[in-house]
DNA sequence: AATGATGTCAACCGCCCGGTG
DNA sequence: CCACCGGGCGGTTGACATCAT
């Protein structure tokens, strides 16, 4: 591929593995200098042995301000699930409505508690994926890659429910499951992700989270106010008003409440 | 306490895409 | 139109941490 020999190869000898504190200090005070971009003049300029590639990085999901760190809280979660519902792996998309997230950290994330996983046969998954490893490493130069990575690219339809968090994986009872269907026929009536779908066609033949949860919980974690920064760009875009006509007019109610929570079918959901 | 199994996450790899000459 | 390059993305790896036995 034409765009390998771009960021700087093997053959310049950059440093690879951890950064050290010093690397993240020349790295942040030139981008502070310089700003973001032409990440491959960075490594040399900022008096850094490293690739384009790993400053880029090293910035986007380390260093670079604003970033939260830590436990993904409930609602970002919900948010996961649902935006991979729609979308499937498109990390930096979701990213983009997750602010101070990066895409590598949902992506672990994900992979970490909703990744498909054959749960008898967890015990050895590891060992067998490293040995697999070994092996495509032993064949690397006799089989084509791109063949390689179609056969290693199975789609990920499956999820491992009983992974997820347990409010959201119970047997729905009668009174749930007729509270899902009104939700679903909601999201037909109030078209919330529309403004997303114009940027990002929804992925195809993968399962909705509201298979799994019950409408309160969607709402509530779509529906974050906090988080609207760009307010013609973004799933939760919409205002109280719009949200609470929409829902009237798709036969819910929904009353907004000053001290940051609303009632939705009966539910107090705060935001 | 020792050891093996499992989980987490930073970092790398390889590919794709858009811009440019 | 084509080749090259920079930038970005998703998948994967491996070191380290934590848990279980």
């Amino acid at each position: 591929m034409v765009g390998m020999m771009g960021w700087g190869s093997q053959e310049q000898g950059w440093r690879k593995g951890p950064w050290t504190p010093e690397e993240d200090k020349l790295l942040s005070e030139y981008v502070g200098l310089h700003g973001e971009g032409r990440w491959s003049s960075v490594g040399r300029s900022a008096g850094l042995n490293r690739s384009g590639k790993s400053c880029r990085l090293r910035w986007v999901n380390y260093l670079r301000p604003g970033l939260k760190r830590g436990q993904i809280t409930p609602q970002e979660e919900g948010i996961i699930i649902e935006l991979h519902a729609l979308w499937g792996n498109k990390w930096s998309t979701i990213a983009r409505y997750l602010p101070g997230r990066t895409d590598n950290e949902i992506k672990n994330y994900w992979r970490t508690h909703f990744k498909k996983k054959d749960k008898s046969s967890h015990k050895g998954e590891k060992r067998s994926r490293r040995a697999q490893s070994l092996k495509q490493h032993l064949n690397h130069h006799q089989q084509p890659q791109r063949q390689q990575q179609e056969a290693q690219a199975q789609p990920e339809t499956v999820y491992e429910t009983e992974n997820m968090p347990s409010s959201l994986h119970a047997e729905p009872n009668e009174h749930q499951e007729k509270i899902m269907e009104e939700t679903r026929a909601a999201k037909e009536a109030v078209p919330m992700h529309a403004a997303a779908e114009d940027h990002c066609p929804p992925a195809q033949e993968v399962p909705s989270w509201e298979d799994f949860v019950g409408d309160h919980v969607l709402w509530g974690g779509l529906w974050n106010f906090d988080d609207v920064h760009d307010p013609f760009d973004h799933p939760s875009n919409c205002n109280k008003m719009a949200m609470q006509n929409q829902a009237s007019s798709a036969g819910f109610s929904c009353d907004f409440h000053g001290g940051g929570y609303y009632i939705f079918q009966g539910n107090v959901v705060d935001f």
